[in-house]
DNA sequence: AAATAATAGTCAGAGCATCTGACTACAATC
DNA sequence: GATTGTAGTCAGATGCTCTGACTATTATTT
């Protein structure tokens, strides 16, 4: 079995998990293109752009996406202070719930992950992903 | 970086490459949700609800990507000679010469992520990949 | 300072992918 | 032989994503 594949089903499987721990949270409305433009946004908001470099979608769909999230109450779009042509979409209350019900329910997972491969193993799946960033990763010298 | 994400960046990376690897051999014609039912078919042909099941995608959905592989020539239908309501899907000559394009650059990804990450890294990238199928793979017990 | 080019974002329209629900055909079981 | 389960297809609807064209603002050039 190639490696790409042996990557595709662990991703998929935290994925699908994080999406059910979602729904079961009370947040079942969000859509998986959703969330996967939901989980880029930076803390102190991102710009449409970027956010479409990352997720790897053009801007039309992000900006899409962004409308969704906005009519449901998990972002708001501001002025960008820095640059009148640009917005910030940035997290409302219920946005930042949805966060920290997606990001324990990460945690949970590597954790699972840590306890079957063991510690040291879980760091070197870590690292050499990390590391493979650097040959993969369109996106390494990202904004802020 | 979760490590979810840091599963997408290298997965996505080779998806993308084997995909311009095929245009560039003449397979523009063949669409990603397409690719990821054909990479699943077995030498001996697959049925379409085992295809489903791997891709993680309904049976009909399925069924709309092999019609377009039919039509574009990379398999065709036959029936199983084991069961008469089920039909396998076996690649046409066209589609093991795509099958070997694809193949061939993604043992050049993989040679390439191994020479950044030397040998047993990239080995022990494999075995951990391929442990955790144990937690995260819904597909394991999969037909022949 | 004015003209030009580049960047951020939106609007409109189209196509593809995917789903749910309902259906037929065949197989397995009782 | 009747019932239940499985393989696959048909029809309709929705959602995601794209290309192309446009406005507003910023950066660069002259």
């Amino acid at each position: 079995m190639n490696v790409g594949t042996l990557l595709f089903i662990p991703y998929r499987a935290m994925e699908s998990e994080v999406m059910a721990a979602l729904a079961a949270a009370g947040h079942g409305e969000l859509t998986l293109a959703q969330a996967r433009v939901f989980q880029r946004i930076a803390p102190g908001g991102s710009r449409p752009t970027d956010l479409a470099d990352q997720a790897q979608v053009t801007k039309q769909t992000v900006g899409v996406l962004v409308d969704q999230l906005q009519r449901a109450g998990y972002v708001r779009r501001v002025p960008d202070p820095t640059d009148g042509r640009a917005r910030l979409v940035v997290f409302t209350d219920l946005g930042m719930q949805a966060c920290v019900v997606a990001n324990m329910r990460v945690e949970e997972i590597e954790a699972r992950w840590s306890a079957r491969l063991g510690p040291e193993r879980m760091a070197a799946l870590r690292d050499a992903l990390t590391e493979l960033r650097t040959l993969t990763d369109p996106y390494l010298d990202g904004p802020t």
